[in-house]
DNA sequence: CCAGCAATATGACATCTGTATAACAAAGCC
DNA sequence: GGCTTTGTTATACAGATGTCATATTGCTGG
């Protein structure tokens, strides 16, 4: 009888990774509770052992997947934001529809997401990944309306402006993750383009008056 | 030797409410992943066993606890409307602001918070009390735009508007708890404020247009 | 084609989980 | 004062958890 190979010898950088999407499925459809070394294994088609050859533990390989679905969320963010040409105006608009359509606006994404910031109050490691995820999806808001409100406006301004667009789109993006049926991205778009030019339809001391 | 007494026999509803409290300071500090039977009991000051002499399991609890939080939560910012007097616009007003400064703006809330929300996908039970939550959210919030759109508002007009206070308000409230140093309540308050304006300031066709 | 290394699998481990069961004890009633 | 009720504890159990030590197995360089 001819015995079937039992495993395959893969690329370490392709297991690596392929373990960290796993670990991002699993999250997504069981959630932290159901998230637990033999589920993601099987998910990835590997013995439960393997994880520890490629991770230091479940906890590190969470960590993980949190900078690489951050990540990845915050690259496709400024990609259609590079996408709307040069206008900063034009990119801002861009960047904050992106969030209301797919694969954004994606309940398990957001199930994903849930399953990190839970992790927040205990894990120190992702507590620093957020902080630097945050940051990297606030620098390129704060570089947009810093060139949408020009030279003149003040740092609060510039501040305060993009935490308003963030906090707004932050909101839209929650409650349309949360229960599809309420508003659909259009409206949302529509919402968002009305806070828009609030925020930056007078160019100057927008907030600070 | 005298014998202290080994327990007490408290009132049953006492004794229900104070496990329910214990499971969300528990879910606060620790985290789902860090509320168990045993921790919670312990919090409570009992032994394990009694939680399932008032509940029948943990998931109960924990839904129960939902409950009693989304519950305190709604009734402290429908009084907070209730004491800005009869002027609906005020009483938006403060409702939203209520949401910046304690007890609401609190990192602990949050994270009870994220450990319901964490819990939506898997659990339906507490899918349902999100939904119902959800809604004595809004309710208000639609009641109060209605009144201060006026009766010629049509029903989009005022489902969206609410929309888009519900969405600034959370998003300004999820980043204040996940990071006070940001900006201050008096920032947020001001944004929000900025934001009421423009979206109740023209008191007609506001966002369908 | 063989040797040796590294990727992978296997099984065992102590610990923690939620729950079930039974013994205990405190308060109320007669 | 004894009895009943039931709130409360103690213990035990099966299953799941993360990790570890060890045994395989696939691959590659010679």
């Amino acid at each position: 009888m001819l015995a079937r190979a039992q495993f395959q010898r893969l690329d370490p950088d392709f297991r690596r990774q392929s373990l960290i999407e796993a670990t991002a499925r699993c999250l997504a459809r069981y959630g932290i509770g159901g998230t637990s070394v033999r589920v993601i294994c099987a998910e990835a088609g590997v013995s439960a052992g393997l994880l520890r050859h490629y991770f230091a533990g479940i906890d590190e390989l969470v960590a993980e997947t949190y900078a690489d679905v951050g990540d990845t969320l915050v690259a496709n963010m400024i990609a259609a934001a590079d996408k709307a040409g040069p206008d900063p105006r034009e990119q801002l608009r861009a960047f904050v529809m992106a969030s209301f359509k797919p694969p954004i606006a994606d309940p398990d994404l957001l199930a994903t997401w849930l399953a990190f910031w839970s992790l927040i109050k205990s894990d120190p490691r992702i507590r620093e990944l957020h902080t630097e995820n945050y940051a990297s999806h606030r620098r390129p808001v704060e570089r947009m309306v810093a060139e949408i409100l020009g030279p003149e406006a003040s740092d609060v301004d510039v501040r305060l402006t993009a935490v308003g667009v963030t906090a707004l789109v932050d909101g839209l993006w929650l409650e349309i993750c949360l229960d599809a049926s309420s508003f659909t991205p259009e409206e949302a778009s529509r919402i968002a383009d009305k806070w828009l030019n609030t925020l930056v339809g007078d160019p100057l001391k927008v907030l600070a008056d």
